[in-house]
DNA sequence: CACCAGGCAAGTA
DNA sequence: TACTTGCATGGT
């Protein structure tokens, strides 16, 4: 039996020598990749990138423009990207949040350390476990390893975990695995999320053709 | 037409 | 505690 350990290694090497650097988050700021992370649950990307498009097209892509903006009208914004009026809640539950505990300095928020951000992003209406490690990692470039439906989908159906296994023991999986590093887990991420895409969607998966061979059963 | 996409919270028993 | 349901657009 090869340890877990190992078998996360070697998937890595499997994953980015199959498709190399992936280049991930897309969004040119670190406002702006935490609107997406929010706007992006449970949603394709291209129907987000729309929305983001909207916000930056009419300058309305920052702190102070969002929390002037009327919850309704922000609503209108963002709708491409489904869940219209439960995402411009949940954008405002999170800006409030930064008005309130960090006097809205962006900064001073994605500086603050790792567990403490985390506790404060868990403590939003709207920011669970995904969308809080997306914004540490991707916006506030603190390594935690984030784990969605595609790293749960891949690493159960190739045996590496059940199928029963929670968000937390996934993340410890990989984060026992590897050094805390937040270029590796940002790509590691990225990678598990271009294998979901391409070889293992949720129904119909091109096991036959997809880098990682035959599920294990 | 049915099903899916980089979740989360609230309701039910 | 362990399921189930609502939220919603746009692509395949």
């Amino acid at each position: 039996m090869i340890s877990y350990t190992k078998r996360v290694l070697s998937l890595y090497k499997t994953l980015f020598d199959a498709f190399g650097p992936q280049r991930w988050w897309p969004g040119d700021t670190p406002f702006e990749v935490m609107v997406g992370a929010v706007l992006t649950q449970n949603t394709n990307w291209t129907n987000v990138s729309r929305a983001i498009d909207t916000l930056k097209n009419e300058g309305l892509l920052s702190f102070e423009a969002i929390s002037a903006l009327p919850l309704d009208t922000l609503a209108e914004k963002i709708r491409p990207s489904g869940y219209y009026n439960l995402k411009a809640k949940r954008l405002t539950n999170l800006l409030g949040l930064i008005h309130r505990k960090y006097d809205g300095d962006l900064s001073l928020f994605f500086q603050t350390d790792q567990d403490t951000l985390r506790q404060d992003l868990l403590s939003v209406k709207g920011i669970g476990p995904e969308t809080a490690d997306s914004i540490i990692l991707y916006a506030a470039k603190h390594p935690v390893f984030v784990v969605d439906a595609y790293t749960h989908r891949i690493l159960s159906r190739h045996g590496i975990i059940g199928e029963e296994s929670d968000y937390h023991e996934i993340q410890d999986l990989f984060m026992d695995s590897l050094p805390a590093d937040t270029a590796l887990f940002n790509e590691y991420h990225a990678l598990l999320v271009r294998l979901g895409k391409e070889f293992c969607k949720k129904t119909n998966p091109r096991c036959s053709s997809c880098p990682l061979k035959e599920p294990e059963e």
